[in-house]
Order: structure tokens, then sequence, then C-alpha cells
DNA sequence: ATGAAAGCGCTAACAC
DNA sequence: GTGTTAGCGCTTTCAT
């Protein structure tokens, strides 16, 4: 019973074997392992009823390359990491999903890195643990530069961020300045002027996204010819509890604000839950405005500047796909954002209309 | 300039270089490349000079084996596959990266495969991307059975379950029915009798989860002697927007619960909502409880049953660094769940012994 | 303790 | 069009 014969044998028993290989297709399709490759993979050059035996077979044999030979003899592996700073926030994972979606639709299967606190980080640059193992690598939510770029680049793979800017690569991100004008202006129009911010300082992380969105909340003050007190900006942790803390010190003002913008929706939320405890109510009492457009922001009742995660994903994976077929993707995209109306920002006290009747 | 030359040149230039291989770092500590190998994957029989000097020159070098070559010569990838239901959901993202720590820890590279919808999992177990391309696959908070078994266990490689079933493989888990009574027991406790419940219904997702929940309810009820009322049981999908839609429909009974039981912290978070629209205040005229201790329940102020998500996919990773160890993981092993108490709960109205002053 | 050599499964020149 | 032949970079007997 020679090697070939017991395999397929093996194969015909257990149909989707994981354990057949090129050469048993080839043989029985009556073909070289050349040929087989060369049908299996599209190539030109095979003769439509060869491709079909060949195809068939395979079939048959529930035959799959294994993407190891493949890549060692060919050189690409078909795969793509993806490093995210965190897995368990909404927007981390939304953006995964959107990449994976993309990236799967093209057969590309993805490496996972979390390089979640500086140590991780660190050890992630100086291990560089991707090496030799993709074909591209997606920065998600994070600003790499200098050293870590350096490192990034010695990989000699496509780089491409999303969410975050690793300088002279591709990226996808949604502009931070604008949707904080948004928010921001959105309190204005609606008459307040003693505007709070509750800003997430988050060291090394998202790059330039906090600090465009704090300057978009002195532009818009400076365009409503509203003077900016650096009392009312608290620099927290991002995340609901940094909010929560942050409106508990603009509370403590002697002249508090009667509306706020905090940097995220977690933010927002633990800032609404600080009033609350306050015996404050939103939005009779004070104005809460977040950005993300969180799913959980909808049954908070909270109103927020969205932006779009899943697409950004989807629009990294788009990109990632074209640089890896050789094509210049170009500087960047950037997606568009937009406020979303709800129930917790109102006009200030003084001049709302008529009182509200909840 | 030979072959080996120019590599080693490059690599003195650019040196993290991708491209050294083995036979650059045996020839320049000047042994075989066989014994290069062996050195660096720790096998006995090498002189411990020889490996020193073999270690510094592949530091030096920074040289980084082949996955992909070692895979095709040795056989195992160093890579595990994850199947998930959903990514942008708060407990799969935790599970997640408590699975990625411990395999990162390990050396063991992530492989990510979303199956959201029927379709993809259709498509998943179908096609069965991952073949040949892991040494095990861990599933999270899916139920694998009947033919998707099948085909997973055609693989013939390691499975392990998280958060979910797959019979006959080591799992991961909750107990479902101790959360449930935990939190409908702490209602009863408090005095309520007439009791909603909010069940998650996900057709072929979780598997048991819900069932099992409900069942725990249907226990607590019957244990403290209070008949169930089938009225009181809105099965809605599981989300937000499912939780809100299920307590509008309790809220249209004739004698409305005093208190809810939801199967998630988002759907609780719904209901709270919808109690809050209908000009109800929680706690005081319903106490609303959810399971999860989701990060934003806390913000919420939320009594749950807070189930460990990051802890099972740690447990996880041990259990796949095990099997992977040829060691025998066991049936598997279940996680403690904890009641949490927080702001949603209080006695019904007429048990109270004062008002609530707030 | 170390080296030589034979593959692992596949692709890509290069012939025919 | 199709087959032949080299490897891709590594691990692993089998010698020595």
């Amino acid at each position: 019973m020679w090697k070939g014969f017991r395999r397929t044998y093996a194969v015909a028993v257990r149909s989707a074997s994981t354990s057949v290989t090129l050469a048993d297709v080839a043989r029985l399709a009556g073909v070289s392992s050349a040929t087989a490759s060369r049908a299996l993979s599209d190539h030109p050059h095979v003769a439509a009823a060869t491709r079909a035996r060949v195809l068939r077979v395979a079939d048959e044999l529930a035959y799959v390359v294994s993407p190891d030979a493949s890549r060692l003899a060919a050189g690409s592996t078909g795969r793509v990491a993806v490093v995210v700073p965190h897995l368990s926030r909404w927007f981390f994972g939304a953006v995964l999903e959107g990449l994976e979606a993309a990236l799967r639709e093209a057969g590309i299967d993805l490496l996972l890195y979390r390089v979640g606190d500086a140590t991780q980080r660190r050890a992630f640059f100086d291990r560089l643990p991707v090496r030799r193992k993709v074909d591209a690598i997606v920065v998600v939510g994070l600003a790499v530069e200098g050293w870590e770029r350096e490192r990034l680049e010695l990989m000699g793979v496509d780089i491409v961020a999303a969410g975050g800017q690793v300088a002279g690569h591709p990226f996808v991100r949604i502009d931070d300045h604008g949707a904080g004008r948004q928010a921001v202006d959105h309190l204005i129009h609606l008459g307040h002027r003693r505007i709070g911010m509750i800003a997430a300082v988050d060291p090394d992380r998202c790059g330039r996204g906090p600090e465009a969105r704090s300057a978009a909340y002195r532009d818009a003050l400076a365009d409503a010819g509203v003077e900016v007190d650096e009392e009312l900006v608290a620099a927290v942790d991002p995340g609901g509890a940094g909010g929560a803390r942050g409106m508990a010190r603009l509370l403590g003002l002697r002249e508090p604000p009667t509306a706020v913008f905090a940097h995220s929706d977690e933010a927002a939320l633990g800032a609404v839950r600080t009033l609350r405890r306050a015996g404050l109510r939103v939005p009779d009492d004070a104005s809460v405005v977040g950005i993300d457009d969180h799913p959980l922001a909808d049954l908070a009742d909270l109103t927020t500047v969205g932006r779009p995660a899943r697409e950004q994903g989807v629009a990294a994976g788009a990109m990632v796909r074209a640089v890896l077929r050789g094509e210049e993707a170009g500087p960047g995209i950037t997606l568009p954002t937009q406020l979303v109306l709800r129930g917790s920002t109102a006009p200030p006290r003084g001049r709302r209309r008529r009182p509200r009747s909840d």
C-alpha cells in the first residue's frame, strides 16, 4: 500500500481531511502538480477541460492549499496583522468587525495583536512578533511615531492606519476637529455660553484625536465670542469613571457650566451619572454631549456626535486590499461624523421657551 | 559576492531585517543549520557553548524563524483560530482580550474569524477557512452541534469552547442557571413577588445560556412559592432595543411587575429607559436587575450579576496551551458569578421600610 | 555533540 | 498547454 494510495484512501473515508495534498489532486486528475497548481490558482495557459477536471477532483477530495507551503514557495502569506489597544471597547471592536468583514471577503486572514498598556506596546515594537508572518499591518487607534514607526517599517510590509496615524502611510480617520465643533457648536446654538469640557488624556495613545477635539472646543468658543475659562476644562482618564470625576470637578466650581462637552460617550455617561447623583437633571439643569454614538448612548438618551466605526474598519480593509494588489492607496481618507440629537441637551435654563413637561 | 555574503551584509545594514535565515545564523556561528536549529529550539544534546554562540549570533542578526517554513517541516503552526459571533459587544471583546493575553504569553498567534449571522456561520462551517492554518480552535459564545460540530472536528485539531459548548470538548463557562438564580433570588429577597423576565432569544447562538437563565427564573419563583405568570415573560431580541421593547410589553399588562430580571445588562438598560420614559422611577417604582456587569452598568447604577469575561478568555487560553502540550484538559471549568448590588433594585413599594429620600 | 541530507507542500522558471 | 526541476526555510532522522 504505497503512500499515495493510503492518502487517497484516507481521503475517501473522511472526506474533508486536512491532509490531502496537491500531489494527490494532481495524480487523481492525471496531471502534474504544476498544472494542478496553475489550475487551482486561476493561471492562464491551462486548458479549460484540464482546469475543470482538476477543480472537480480537488473538490471531491475537499482539497485546500497549505498556506504555509504556499507562502514558502510564493512569498505572500495571505495574512494581515491588526494591532489594537483595546478589544473590549465598543469602538475598537466595531472597527475590527468591519476590517474582518472586508478582509474575509478577500480571503485574507487576520492575526490579532493587542498592545494595551505601555509595557505591551514596548514589547510589541521591541520584539516585533509579527515578523515574517504577514503581508501587511493595520494599526488601529494608535499614533505611531519615531522609534516605533521605524521598527514597524523595518518589517518591510505595507502599513495602514485606521483611526490613528503612522506618518507616510495611508490612513482612514475621522475629522476630530470637525466632530468637536459639531458638538460644541450645538451647545452654543442652544444658547449655552458657559460650556465645560471633559477631555480625555491618554498618553501615547490615539495621538491627535483628543488634541483636535480640545482645539475644536476652543475654536468654537472663540468663534462665538466666548472667552475660554480654563477652569471649565477637566482633563481626565478616558472612560466612564474619568468622566464622572471630571464632572464632579466642574460641579465644584463657583459657577459650574450649564453644558458639558465630553470627548467620548463613555465620559459623557459618567458625567451624567455625577449630575444625577448631585440631584441635577439632564438636560434641565445641565446639557451633556459626547462623541462616538456608542450603542448604549441611544439607551441613555445621550446627544452625541456619531463617528463611523465599522465603516473605518471596512475602509481600512479596502485599503489593505489595494496596497496588496500593488496599487497606491493615496494619502488616506477622512470619514464624516454627524450630530445625533437626543435628550441630553437643551437650551440653558434662562433661555428656555417653556418649561419641559417631562 | 556570493549569496550568503550579500545576505549577511544586508543584515548588518538593516539590523532587524526580515530576511535573515537560519542558514545565515548557522554560518556566522560556524555550525551547521541543524545545530543552529537545535540550539534555537532548546533541544538537548547541544553543547552549552555552542548554544550560547548561536543564540548570540541570532540575537545580533535579529533572527526570527519563519513560522511557515517551521510549520512545513515540523507540523505545528503556532496559531490558534478564534471563532466569535460578535466583536463590538463588550462581553466578546473582553473574552477575546483575555484569550489574546494568555496566548500571546505562550507565543501563540490568534487568527480571528467572525461568524455573525446565519449566512456567515453557514459559510464558515461549509468552507472551513481555517483548515491547515491552526493547531487549535477556540469557539467563543457559540453552541456548536450536529453538522457544525462534525465539520469542526473534521479539521483534526483541538477544540476548546469558551462561553458556549461543543459536546465532547473542553469548555470554560459560567453557571447560567446559578447566575439567573442569584438575580431572581435577590429580587425575591427584597420582597418582590410579581417579577417579570426579559428573555433574550437568539436562535442558534449561545445555546444553553438563555434557556438556563429562564429555567432559573422559574425555579426561583417556584422555590419561593410564587406561581409563574407567563404574561410576565417577554421574549425579545438580545440587546438594548429588545430590552426596551420587552419592558414596554410588560408595562402594558393589567398588573405590571414590580421588578424585572433581564438576561443581559444591555436589555436591562433598555428596560430602564422604557421605565423612565413612562415616567416611572427606578428602583422606586420598579426594580431592574441584569446579568453581565457591563462596564456601563456601573455608570447606569444597575444592579447585576457579574460574569467573568476576561477570565473566561484567560482560562480558555490556558486550556488551549494545555491541550497543545498534549495534556488532557478535563471536561471543562465553570467560573463563578457574583451579584453586584447597585441602585436599580429596592424592595417593592408596599414593603419599603421608609420612603427613599432621593 | 554535530553534520549531511531528505523532505514538508507548494510555486515558478524553464523546457518541451 | 503541460511537465520537469529547483528551491522557499526549516526540522529531523541517520550517521559520525
